[in-house]
DNA sequence: TTTTATGGTAAGTAAGCACTTACTTTTCGT
DNA sequence: ACGAAAAGTAAGTGCTTACTTACCATAAAA
């Protein structure tokens, strides 16, 4: 196996593993068991534990393009469709969430360790997100089709909504017996959009209209 | 020092530490150093690092009386002031998770390590809470004062949308540049139910009200 | 054919881990 | 005042950790 390889393999063996059990509960042996090899040779492609975890941060950083998805919400934005900005936004992140079990792991292991990962990944992706969609409202709200709320609560309420659902779907759906909520994620991006926009839509207006 | 008074103090430093770095990455001669005393004495009061835990869950689930909180949620029920009853629930969360660093860090510690802690608090307090407010949503739908929608879904988004804002003020806040939100618990416990309460409110009822 | 870089391993090292042992000091009911 | 239980300690135990060293195998360049 060629040097390239070996390392990406590597790679991907110690994200599962740091997802599952954190960077300070994942030995190197364990890796290099995963992985097949001697111990060694994880230190021959990392020089230490701590520049693996920095090389799963680029690679993770890197892997994250959301074109597609961003097109797909400017397209949604331009046609004047919230249901389908807010449904759009809300699908993605539960279904990336859900094929990627690994990430939110990561990332809350992240934040509870203190590594850079999670402060990284906010910065540079939830962060530029709120502003979007925070100026979105705000521009809906200027047009009279949204109620004047303030646009930075109304967009933590949405991604908390949506964000809350996919952690207790990963972690603790479980524990809640009779109050488990078992829905595909399309049926939860429509429903939580249908009563977000429900609460910021600008019901005078409707009235007004219908008169 | 007398034993129990001891055995509170090596818990209270434990459980400061388990929420710093989590169970694996807590060692007993650090929790003896901060408790100012032999690492042998631990092992005196708890025969195993594992039982610690077990001890200091124990103490948090015992120590989760909310009854207060109940009986004010209650009442509010029983005015039927809808507005109170989630603004009460929202502040409440909210003020707790400020109040009590350790515990939100404690809770995901154990469901990202997979202790029982967790599992314990949503089995024991918040699929209660949930079933309660599910049911309270069920029967003003009944009433005809909120909409028809799924009372779960609604009971989701609600705690999502708080506990996310907890969650976030506590993590990432920082990491949010120019979408950074501070304001007080008071007035985003406001903020969230009037969005809240607008998204589920029947509107239709309101408008016949009206005429 | 020899050299040399490359991919790989077995067997370490020192430090750190949960936990123990053997022992001393303090507290307190009688 | 005294014996015993309880509170406390120093110095370990064996095991695991991140990381190293010294050595082997292949294969292309010289």
């Amino acid at each position: 196996m060629t040097a390239v390889d070996r390392r990406q393999q590597i790679l991907d063996v110690a994200i599962q593993l740091f997802s599952q059990k954190g960077f300070r509960g994942t030995t190197t042996k364990e890796i290099a068991l995963a992985a097949g090899v001697n111990e060694a040779i994880i230190f021959r492609h990392f020089a230490t534990k701590r520049e693996l975890y920095s090389a799963i941060i680029d690679q993770k950083a890197c892997s994250m393009h959301m074109e597609s998805v961003d097109a797909e919400i400017e397209k949604a934005v331009a046609q004047g469709n919230d249901r389908k900005v807010f449904e759009t936004i809300a699908f993605h992140i539960l279904s990336r969430h859900e094929e990627d079990e690994t990430f939110m792991r990561l990332m809350f292991y992240s934040a509870l360790e203190g590594h850079e990962l999670s402060d990284l990944f906010f910065r540079n992706h939830v962060s530029e997100r709120f502003g979007k969609l925070a100026t979105q409202i705000k521009q809906r709200i200027a047009e009279g089709v949204f109620r004047k709320v303030d646009p930075l609560i109304a967009v933590r309420m949405f991604f908390g909504t949506v964000m809350h659902h996919a952690i207790m779907n990963r972690f603790f759906n479980q524990s809640l017996g009779a109050q488990k909520l078992i829905i595909s994620n399309r049926i939860a991006a429509e429903r939580f959009t249908d009563l977000f926009l429900a609460g910021i839509t600008n019901n005078e207006m409707t009235a007004h209209k219908r008169k």
